[in-house]
DNA sequence: TATGAATGAGCTTTCATTCAT
DNA sequence: TATGAATGAAAGCTCATTCAT
């Protein structure tokens, strides 16, 4: 059935379309101040259209907050949490991590207006779901730490899970310093330096 | 004229009385879903009321997130920057603003909320408005950095400014964690020892 | 394009309604006293519908003030400015303008209300924008004048453009009095009569 | 009792203070704009004293409205209707009551904002109010034509109730026109001219 | 499937009026 | 007598959502 095939193709085209178009104009306006006329209008859809593809306005936020969190994470999925064997390496592999998820943050400001703005108190379980978007983050964070603490390149008493979620506050940290900075690349670059000397070496430096 | 002076104390004891009742109605059901109604009901005043003493609903949360910061950062009043004179004393003195300030997020959770999800998107001004907040808590987190640095316990090329936001995204991170956190006492010692350790020997430990 | 014709066709039409609406809302109670409600209550529509059509209460009134001026100029238009040559073919024209003129403030003291009272104080800028229309009407008044001029059979040092004013008044009155008049019809007689002698002869007579 | 008399002229005073900054007031923002508390602003008086010397804001209006065509009338009543014998003396009586009058509408604009704009719709109650003002002014004016009647230079088959309402549209639209006028005194001038030749001797002159 | 006209719940805000001091 | 804090009715307006075409 290509005829079928080629409408659930085209479908799955323009609900990406709709979320790409949420994506801009909740990180232009705000997530209240947008209206579902305003994403249509982008699109040059009607605004009928929209509730064709997605169930009401809170569901397009969730699957933009998903959009925006895989997108995020995608620059973490580069680099595998296991493949690393020394501290130097993983360091090395942090260093690899911010500088691609940094950048992010400078090129796409709106993912971060997003991800730690919008999403975060567009209602109250939309707060749940972005705190637990978070924690997926720190989980994955996690990973790098659970395989050092394996490896033995890092202590055993670490507490993990609440590591990686400080780590994950740092992100956050970086990314809404960048999204006011002045000159947001080099200000990238201090966090880069920053983040990566107090993470292994705390403030007290090596 | 005591008359005067009553009325100004009345006046200003129901301005706080609204900021407080504000403050419970917008962690409560969230900025947006919150109305001034809601807000007057909470005291048992007429809505009309509300606008003598206030602008706008902009303008309360304003006053309530400025009333929060000033809660938040009164934990850090309590710590003379310039006081400790060695590592040890600066962690000692660190420990123990983390343990008040955590406590705080424990005991206060509606505090975290304001603070790190209501104020920061309630629209475009307000997220400015509060990351400007966070970076004053970030500038008073900065001076215990310098002092650190002047006395020369804290390495001399230490970036002072980016490593603060860095330490207010932990703070932040916290906050957000003991929200959901099925036993938040517990959680929020986790944080202090995990806190405190990977901020002065980083994730590689003593 | 059959169906975007209909469509076209019934949002005119619809236009048309919620000005005739509002035409009737705002001479009943007044201008400040009646609400979009009302309006939309007239039609048996929702009240949100009025906003798809006109952008507020201020918008309908200019566009239900342009439909009343509209309608009492359509008076004027069927009289043709240039078409006398004589004092007594103008008089008659004048007759039978005042006549039919003032029938339709007998017929619909409504316009009346709307044009010489609810109009011209809405606001500020309705009273402006309600003078300009007193003023257009005045300024088609003055052709039929300059065209006497023209012809040689009115003074050639009349002050057509005061004169046409001050005819307007004249009507403007006679509109106001027709309003609470016992007995509209005989009194409407006595306007066209002592309007019509007082304007060609004066109050000496002939 | 000195005491009760002073008070009760301190009273009036004030009423008459009240009076005078609403006229003030409903002429500079019309009535509907301006609040008490604006009136209430302009005397640096309490509003709440407002409502010891008025009923409501209807009331005021009321008497800022009999002020107003007190002041008007006065003008007139400076011209005894009988005095006159022959026409030429009252065409000389007339030519001083517009000169007087046009000229308080040159030096008073707000009088005729007041008279003619604010008060005519107030609300239907204040516009039938208005409407027996304007037939107040008619009765005045018609006095000084029944007068021409009684001594013969009149004909006695004027119809001086209509005429004199007719006159006082001419009035009114005197008023609104040099309400918006560049050059008032000029345009005042005018108007006495036309508005005399008019009323004497009709478009047709002399 | 795509549309956009229609809807009304629900919000913020104003302000005339009251009344205790 | 003077005041202004308190009130709440009432209004304009927005926009997510529905549904007939």
């Amino acid at each position: 059935m290509t005829t079928a095939d080629r409408a659930a193709e085209r479908a799955e085209q323009r609900r990406a379309d709709i979320v790409h178009a949420a994506f801009k104009v909740f990180t232009e306006r705000g997530y209240h101040a947008a209206g579902i006329a305003d994403i249509a209008n982008e699109l040059g859809i009607g605004h009928g259209t929209f509730y064709r593809y997605f169930a009401n306005k809170r569901d397009i936020l969730v699957h933009v907050l998903a959009n925006a969190a895989e997108r995020l994470m995608s620059v973490m999925a580069l680099a595998d949490p296991n493949a690393t064997e020394t501290l130097a390496e993983y360091r090395a592999q942090c260093e690899q991590i911010c500088e691609r998820m940094f950048t992010l943050f400078v090129e796409d400001p709106e993912l971060v207006r997003l991800l730690f703005v919008e999403a975060l108190s567009a209602d109250p379980e939309m707060t749940e779901l972005t705190l637990q978007t978070y924690d997926g983050i720190a989980q994955g964070t996690a990973m790098y730490l659970e395989n050092g603490v394996r490896k033995g390149f890092l202590p055993a008493d670490l507490d993990v899970e609440i590591t990686a979620q400080a780590l994950v506050g740092v992100i956050i940290s970086c990314g809404l310093s960048l999204l006011t900075a002045t000159d947001p690349a080099a200000q990238r670059d201090r966090w880069i330096a920053a983040g990566i000397r107090v993470m292994f070496d705390g403030i007290t430096g090596p």
